[in-house]
DNA sequence: CTTAGCACTCAAAGTTGCTGAGTGCTAAAT
DNA sequence: ATTTAGCACTCAGCAACTTTGAGTGCTAAG
């Protein structure tokens, strides 16, 4: 069977509606439609053979159709009207994101926040690195009685610091070799080159200040690795109670369980490779959990080495494209931030 | 009316299975109860005396009974046997507890999850520092092409660090006169006391890297004043859905909604001056959304002049004898993991 | 090819009556 | 003077039944 403009016409007039009500719809309801110029009858027999082809599905023998997946597949990838962001929509992400956001982490619970708020859904937010970072340059702090502060500097522009407590005395001289050799051995390093030979050569040329080495070379091979990790965040759960398919609260138990970041975890990955915004409509899903929603995602530019990935989670019966809009105009709000000069070191060494 | 040894005995059956059922309670029920030697018409008797106290309600005429707020406050205070944690429950949140927590921020979220799972509740948990923390000494460390790295040690053992990027060069000898003038003047000084005259003073003295010291200064007085914050997480809102007082989703999301880091930030104020576990019930609770749940909270120590408190949050039916072993346990065991030489800097300077 | 008309289906929303748990009161038993 | 058995009464919850109305598919006429 052919699928012919006016079969799409009325494909997407259904999924504009029961995105808008929820409710099966019904082939009055499309004939009764402002540009609609053809008896119930007609719609009738398109939307029969809409259900044939797959796009349409009947809950029952007698009531209204929905939108399968295939349906709202071809209703995001060609048939959706552009959603224009109105002033105020625009607005309202800017002035949101307008603050200062201090460290990655922090960043990313605010924009899911921020996200979810804007779209009422929940969303989910991550930033990963992309190539991993080096140190670039180590430095110890004499900090008095058996205190000694490292700082290390990453190649990211990062730095950061660790509070080592010794229970023997170590002279500042000492602690000036030890930076020495570190800077000369274990600079521009991936973790995997941590190796114990690497440790036993470098404690053997520090001297007296050998004891801090196994310490600092641990510190830092953690946090290279965690910096190769990907950081993410999930805002909002709980706007789904407010959508009529999850009235039922088993339904909506089941869910929001699934919607941490653990069983998100794949998602950035997803975006690694892709770019504009993705939609993953129902059981495209790769968790069974939210086979009966769907995921909008797109990318934004953090600078420093970092990709930044925002995305939402709704019923399949999501407004594609109000949504889809959002997504994009906050990705290019926060891309657009981030390259702002006046703060070119988000990340910065700062924490609490 | 008096309140006998007998109606006290009564009043404890009800709210024990009350507890147990979620069901409005009838005299039927408690008469059958193991060791209440009366009939069903006694305890009706005194169920209708008790309801007149105020110690219960009636949901309809003819539908069992129900605790009233004041009849919870008096099972806490007085009636409620004492829960002993078996060795199962102790061990696994012993487990939980023994990892290694990095800095306060993750470790309260981590916290939060643990207690959260513990008690299978909404829970929270803080973490506020007494008295305000005050810089011991700062360090600038040249970091080439017109970079310049602070690092600061404050009063309770954590070292903070920022990249600050200049338009102009500076001589590694002008970084060690500033760090010279700011350990002399700008060292032991409350956030309230950097005053735009020692901005002036300070300035005057640094000489040619007199340029640094206002981002110094905001960086430190910034980073003291939120010091003095108090720090918080909750975790676990979704776990309301289990119950059977939420099975209706309205319900269930006014309450969730409220149960965000800013509707239950004046539970730490609460615990501030507070010893022991507290219990706050229905009513008693300060935010309206809260008034048909009840707060289950207590402190635990943390060390390097912070305060810990953890708290659960649930209906007014919670089985408050459980749920309070578990926190103190709770509380007890993470005061002695904080005490543990082995650890001794939790909120130790490192970030990611 | 389109549409009006009609018989058919079925979920949702009443309607009714029953059941059972619970109460309060009274009068008998202890 | 308590305690308890007995009884009439109340009322939520459930199940069976009916009604309603939205929606369908098919057919025959336009």
């Amino acid at each position: 069977m052919e699928l012919t403009e006016r079969k799409k016409k009325v494909l997407r007039s259904v999924v504009d509606l029961y995105i808008r009500t929820a409710e099966p719809v019904g082939s009055k309801a499309i004939a009764e439609l402002p540009d609609m110029n053809y008896s119930s009858a007609t719609i009738r027999n398109e939307m029969s053979d809409l259900t044939v082809m797959g796009y349409l599905e009947q809950p029952h023998t007698s009531a209204g159709r929905v939108p399968a997946a295939a349906g709202y597949r071809l209703y995001v990838d060609e048939l959706m009207a552009d959603y224009r962001l109105s002033m105020d929509e625009t607005q309202s992400i800017n002035n949101a994101i307008e603050e200062k956001m201090q460290r990655v982490d922090k960043m990313l619970e605010k924009v899911a926040k921020l996200v979810s708020q804007a779209t009422d859904l929940p969303a989910i937010s991550a930033a990963s690195r992309y190539g991993g970072a080096t140190v670039r340059r180590f430095e110890l702090i004499f900090a008095g009685q058996g205190s000694v502060i490292l700082v290390v500097m990453l190649s990211d522009e990062q730095v950061l610091n660790k509070l080592i407590k010794l229970p023997v005395q170590v002279q500042q001289s000492d602690l000036q070799v030890l930076s020495a050799v570190l800077n000369a051995t274990m600079t521009g390093l991936s973790p995997e080159e941590f190796t114990p030979e690497l440790l036993q050569r470098v404690m053997e040329a520090a001297g007296d200040a050998g004891v801090l080495v196994p310490v600092i070379m641990e510190f830092t091979a953690e946090t290279l690795r965690g910096h190769g990790n990907t950081n993410m965040a999930v805002a909002g759960q709980m706007r789904l109670l407010g959508l009529p398919e999850y009235q039922d609260v088993g339904k909506a138990q089941k869910v929001m369980s699934s919607l941490d970041e653990e069983a998100l975890s794949n998602l950035p990955a997803i975006m690694q490779n892709q770019n504009g915004t993705k939609v993953l409509v129902g059981p495209e899903n790769v968790a069974s959990e939210l086979k009966d929603t769907s995921v909008v995602m797109t990318k934004f530019d953090i600078g420093d080495g970092m990709q930044g990935m925002i995305g939402v989670v709704g019923p399949t019966r999501m407004d594609y494209a109000k949504i889809t809009a959002r997504l994009s105009y906050f990705a290019e709000s926060l891309s657009k931030m981030f390259a702002k000069p006046e703060q070119p070191q988000l990340p910065e060494g700062k924490e609490d």
